[in-house]
DNA sequence: CATCTCACG
DNA sequence: ACGTACGTGAGATGC
């Protein structure tokens, strides 16, 4: 099945058609929504448009069907579909999802479009969308592309997801990725439908003063850099930047990039603030820029007319590790590293009456390691509590705990954080600013202190190079086509696979709380808004969070349970508040 | 549409 | 010798 809609945005689509195939090359169209085109002369007309089937006779002659315990429905990326049709009071299941399918057999060999997967596994290339709707400005909505055009092209959607399902189905077993696809994958559509439909509310009032502050201090700060500059320029422009602060200027260490072109991003500048107050009044603006453009601007516009929230969308597929991606907008990157970005965060807000939590998982990716690479000292620090860079660092330069500074601690973090990254030489000494081959000796070091880090990440790249792929504990596997490869494609190969698994396993445990989370708070007035990787955000009455934090902490340290056996707890921090800044 | 920059975990 | 920290999405510029 797949429906054809006037809008990539499922909150605001309006369904213009159904399409159904029930065997290879049997389909047909239900057209429901098509108006008039404004081409319609070119293409004999729209006697068509007039006959259409009232949509609503139509919705309740399918919604048996596609409710029916016993008829599989079969999509491709059916949470689309799904959210199209809850507006119309239509919960689709049960269902298969060929992008999930293709995500669980194929995950970082490719993308999982359809039209991709159609190429790849069927050898045939489905009619391009831009035929039929153009693009650009003279862009149409599909319920104006004439039924008769729209009914080839739909028909064909719905047969290839059906010729994918019948290619895929089998595979599924084969190569042993059933469970990962029926536990970790397919259960997070109605799950994320669910959340993107609640959305999260967004004051607009708070955002609105916020931009006018903001286009205030940019003001300001414009003109004082270009009173420094002695003369105006775009300070927008990375181009013009570079040439006044390297050619007119004359300050050190410009360094032209492949394209010819300075780079002048936060490095340089914080660099460059050390020989002229310039650079520093650039990088104020464009910490000032980037919250106004990006976030007190751009999330107002993203308020939903109807529901006054704000509603993302999460690709389940998008990310080659098994994390979600959030997208229109994205609501994975609202910033909190700065105080000033932060209070972005006090525009998120719950309604009268109700609170907002945020659960999160603490130094998930670290529990990870210590566990999946076997380190009995960092095991033992997080069963004990102990701060574990403190631990490391006590470890790694012979410091006793008592005697630790914040300096060697401070190394010691980036020195872990660095492993999860599959750690270089190059890029720990950018990190820390230090020369390489200092910090190759505090790699040097943490192998020999840690030896199981050295194992693990030798077992991984084994693997990875035998097989094409590395696995998460539940069995995730993340291909990784080029880790055979000769050149910098290998260097690049051989991080991301170190990385992924342990990425990839902190996804699949957070994935596993958002499945059993709704059943887990049944009875309770709270609804999950937000998941940000370690982080899930919820809406409840008052009165009830403390409720809900006990009951979701729960699910949430015990998400490996039964599949995993941790050898590491996990903690969940908790907090609630009127604002998102007052939870996290 | 590519590139640069920067927001998050 | 060479180029590098892992994973994302989006806005602004400029070709």
């Amino acid at each position: 099945m797949d429906t054809e809609t006037t809008s990539l945005n499922e909150m605001v689509a309006e369904l213009a058609g159904i399409s159904l195939a029930t065997a290879p090359n049997v389909a047909c169209y239900i057209p429901v929504g098509h108006k008039s085109s404004p081409t319609a002369d070119l293409f004999g007309g729209d006697a068509l448009a007039a006959d259409q089937l009232p949509l609503q006779e139509v919705l309740d002659a399918l919604k048996p069907v596609l409710e029916a315990d016993d008829i599989q429905k079969i999509g491709q990326n059916i949470k689309y579909d799904w959210k199209v049709l809850a507006r119309h009071g239509i919960e689709v299941a049960p269902f298969d999802d060929t992008m999930l399918m293709s995500y669980a057999l194929h995950g970082g060999l490719h993308n999982h479009g359809m039209d991709e997967l159609s190429e790849r596994y069927l050898g045939h290339v489905p009619i391009p969308i831009k035929e039929l709707i153009g693009t650009g400005k003279s862009q149409v909505t599909f319920d104006r592309v004439p039924i008769e055009r729209a009914t080839p092209y739909a028909a064909e959607d719905a047969d290839v997801t059906l010729r994918l399902w019948l290619t895929f189905r089998p595979r599924l077993h084969q190569v042993k990725v059933t469970t990962v696809y029926e536990t970790l994958e397919r259960p997070m559509v109605p799950v994320l439908a669910h959340m993107e439909m609640a959305g999260v509310k967004v004051d607009r009032d708070t955002l609105s003063r916020m931009s006018g502050a903001f286009a205030q201090k940019m003001a300001a700060l414009e003109a004082e850099v270009q009173e420094m500059a002695g003369r105006p320029f775009n300070l927008g422009s990375p181009k013009q930047l570079g040439e006044l602060l390297f050619d007119e200027m004359k300050l050190p260490g410009g360094v032209k990039g492949k394209t010819g072109a300075y780079g002048t991003d936060v490095n340089v500048l914080e660099d460059l603030a050390t020989e002229h107050p310039l650079p520093g009044k650039v990088l104020d603006w464009r910490q000032v820029s980037k919250l106004k453009s990006t976030y007190t601007d751009a999330l107002q516009n993203a308020i939903n007319a109807e529901t006054g929230r704000v509603h993302t969308s999460y690709s389940i597929a998008g990310a080659n590790t098994g994390r979600l991606a959030s997208t229109d907008p994205n609501l994975q990157n609202i910033p909190v590293r700065t105080e000033e970005g932060r209070r972005i965060r006090e525009a998120f807000v719950a309604p009268e009456g109700k609170v907002l939590v945020s659960l999160d998982y603490s130094q998930i990716e670290l529990r990870l390691l210590a566990h999946m690479a076997d380190l009995p000292e960092l095991k033992e620090a997080f069963r004990e509590g102990q701060d574990i860079h403190a631990i490391t660092a006590s470890e790694m330069f012979g410091v006793p705990l008592d005697q630790m500074t914040s300096e060697l601690r401070r190394r010691a973090k980036a020195i872990n954080f660095g492993i999860i990254y599959g750690i270089s030489g190059f890029g720990l000494a950018r990190n820390l600013r230090i020369p390489k081959d200092q910090a190759q000796q505090f790699i040097d070091r943490y192998f020999v202190k840690f030896p199981g880090i050295k194992a693990y990440m030798d077992s991984v790249i084994q693997g990875a190079k035998q097989r094409g792929y590395v696995q998460t504990l539940f069995g995730r596997r993340i291909h990784t086509p080029e880790i055979n490869a000769k050149g910098p494609g290998a260097a690049f190969a051989r991080r991301a696979a170190i990385n992924a698994p342990i990425q990839g396993t902190a996804a699949d445990i957070i994935r596993r709380a958002m499945i059993r989370m709704d059943p887990a708070i049944e009875g309770l007035p709270a609804k999950m808004l937000l998941q940000v990787h370690d982080e899930l955000l919820f809406e409840v009455e008052r009165g009830a969070e403390e409720e809900l934090i006990a009951r979701a902490r729960k699910v949430m340290v015990a998400a490996p349970d039964p599949a995993v056996k941790l050898n590491v707890p996990l903690v969940v921090e908790a907090g609630c508040g009127r604002t998102w800044a007052e939870a996290h």
